[in-house]
DNA sequence: GATTTTTTGAGTAACGTACCTCAGAATGGG
DNA sequence: CCCATTCTGAGGTACGTTACTCAAAAAATC
């Protein structure tokens, strides 16, 4: 029982190799029928392309270009690492990785960036959404170019791009409302803030979006008294969450749905207030820490690791035309909590940055 | 910048292409000397091997073996559905997968199902942990013979198996336990039950030992009155918990850690007591529609689809000896509330079976 | 039915690696 | 320094597919 070949739909097919070869790859030339014949003999025979030899025959590379907020968060950090660590390994699977790096919350350097990728450099692009009027017209020419552009961590559903790779933020953002409303007392008033990175981000609006959905509904007696934009720095999140402290002393959760856990601890611990109910993003450090001490409640969490290795399998199927199972390009929200943590070896990210 | 190739060693290395391949493929005859300089030459100019001309060249055929249960329960539909659904698009990919289906809890059979395989039929097994003293002999059989064994959703920790694929079932059980102890009223003495599939099941075992962790350590208002073992039947399932709803009256709650999901959803309609705040395992249809309708609070849950892929790219970098990330066999055990359930079609698993 | 156009056939080189044989060179032991 | 042993070199074939070219056959056009 060996594999098929080309060679067995020649025999039984009648066709020559050559005419079987432009059937296979679709080259011009063939008459319908005949096209028809050559893949009636392909489902009946069982042929499967052999992708490693069809690879070496074409000298086919898969280059992939990453374009990524150069911020020095520790989750964008183990993005980034995540992109490098694989790159010398992939190289044996013919996997070309290229790494680009763009100011983060800026739409109008990723399209630039994206302006310098053509078919020549790249066969399939991945980048964080961020919202530009130019975005959606560089993801346009390049589909028309043949590559396929992927958006990882924050979508942009409307520019054309052909998946998005991430979590499901919306849900992410019920979660969260869902956990601190129920860690809060029943039926009993209370005062909850968000903390957000940015609000031009679509992940956040999502989050924010889910969050403020299930509180309405579920939770009445539950209000949002501030809706923060700490732009995912430790300072600017320090501050505006101390002030929010200071204007709001009976406050009794928070939702933090950017990465500005550094920001946050330090804001809390200063305030030297009684605790509040947290739920957080991302499993860094500092955020392991706080949960550790009680300070956070739960942490949702994204694996680096499984967006990358997504990204990677998504493009590979793309740029190979086979199908692939949309099930692979969603990753799962993690929810963890102080007893739930794992060892800190296998946060499914390798952490540099600061937060 | 052309990938360097063999040929680029011979060239710099000044040896012959015939010693250089020995070195490459470690074959005898080389003089540590010659190993040394032919390596160096590698590192120097960064070769890496093609895998896909080395497979073709050497006609590798990547044989997984599954050896699953049969049983019939919703969790287990979705693996061998999984399995089998992979099998047509891998060969593509020169990896034949094939599934072998032993009776559940039958160690004595899953270690017969071993003892036919071998080399020649297998290059890599996936098996559900059951114990029996038969199976470590078997396993330590085919790893002399180079065929590495991975267990999957079960883990048999001292048996010789290579690598584990699955949750951390001692902190799934953990984080059940977090949940149910927050959900139920502060301070309050609390009586919960446990219905398990069987105990002699190690991620049955391993969560119910985290879950009695973390309630006695931090919820000792709370105490579990009964470990029941439903043999992840529905008729079992249905009687025991029916029995236990009445014997205890005031039970507060309960930890579904098996697959009777079936059972337990309909002994709780049938008693029609007062509601009780229950975490339970497994996204089913049955656990997804208890979930909407508040007869569950919350459901951990795998993804077959995550879990097989793993057990897949895992036993494809065994069988080429490739270095592979142990972040790749970390399945994350999700959390389920009712307001943040996954669309029905992105469950990551196909079902089939019942409950 | 002759001519043009389209379709098909036969053959071949190439991709990068594995693995084989046989001969020749270098090395080590005595 | 010779002989046996161990290393190394040269050259080849094979894997399954791609992608050519050139010629021949078939179909369409008038």
């Amino acid at each position: 029982m060996r594999k098929p070949t080309v060679h067995d739909i020649v025999r039984v097919s009648g066709y020559s190799l050559a005419t079987v070869d432009r059937v296979l790859n679709r080259r011009a030339g063939v008459r319908p029928a005949t096209i028809e014949a050559v893949e009636e003999t392909v489902r009946k025979i069982g042929y499967v392309r052999d992708i490693s030899a069809a690879n070496l025959a074409s000298g086919r590379i898969y280059r992939i270009t990453f374009i990524l907020p150069s911020a020095d968060s520790s989750f964008l950090s183990s993005l980034r690492a995540e992109v490098e660590q694989r790159q010398t390994i992939l190289r044996a699977e013919r996997v070309e990785l290229s790494l680009k790096l763009v100011p983060q919350f800026d739409g109008k350097a990723l399209a630039k960036a994206l302006s310098e990728l053509s078919k020549k450099t790249s066969n399939s692009i991945v980048i964080v959404g961020t919202d530009h009027p130019d975005v959606p017209a560089q993801i346009a020419r390049l589909a028309a170019e043949g590559v396929p552009t992927l958006t990882l961590v924050s979508d942009l559903p409307s520019s054309g791009r052909l998946h998005y790779i991430g979590i499901a933020n919306t849900a992410a953002g019920r979660a969260a409302a869902s956990l601190l409303g129920r860690f809060l007392p029943k039926n009993t008033p209370a005062k909850l803030a968000v903390m957000a990175g940015s609000l031009k981000l679509k992940d956040h609006r999502d989050r924010l979006k889910g969050f403020q959905a299930v509180l309405e509904a579920e939770f009445p007696n539950v209000t949002i008294v501030a809706v923060l934009e700490g732009q995912d720095s430790e300072d600017t999140t320090f501050k505006l969450l101390s002030r929010c402290l200071k204007d709001h002393p009976d406050l009794a959760g928070l939702y933090s749905l950017g990465a500005g856990n550094r920001g946050v601890v330090s804001a809390l611990k200063e305030a030297k207030g009684p605790p509040i109910r947290i739920v957080a993003h991302e499993l860094t450090t500092v955020a392991r820490a706080a949960l550790e001490e009680g300070l956070f409640d739960a942490v949702l969490h994204q694996s680096p690791y499984q967006e990358v290795g997504a990204c990677i399998r998504l493009s590979k199927s793309l740029i190979d035309g086979t199908p692939f199972d949309p099930a692979d390009a969603e990753i799962r929200t993690e929810i963890f909590l102080r007893d739930t943590m794992p060892p800190e070896t296998s946060l499914g990210g390798r952490e540099k940055g600061t937060g």
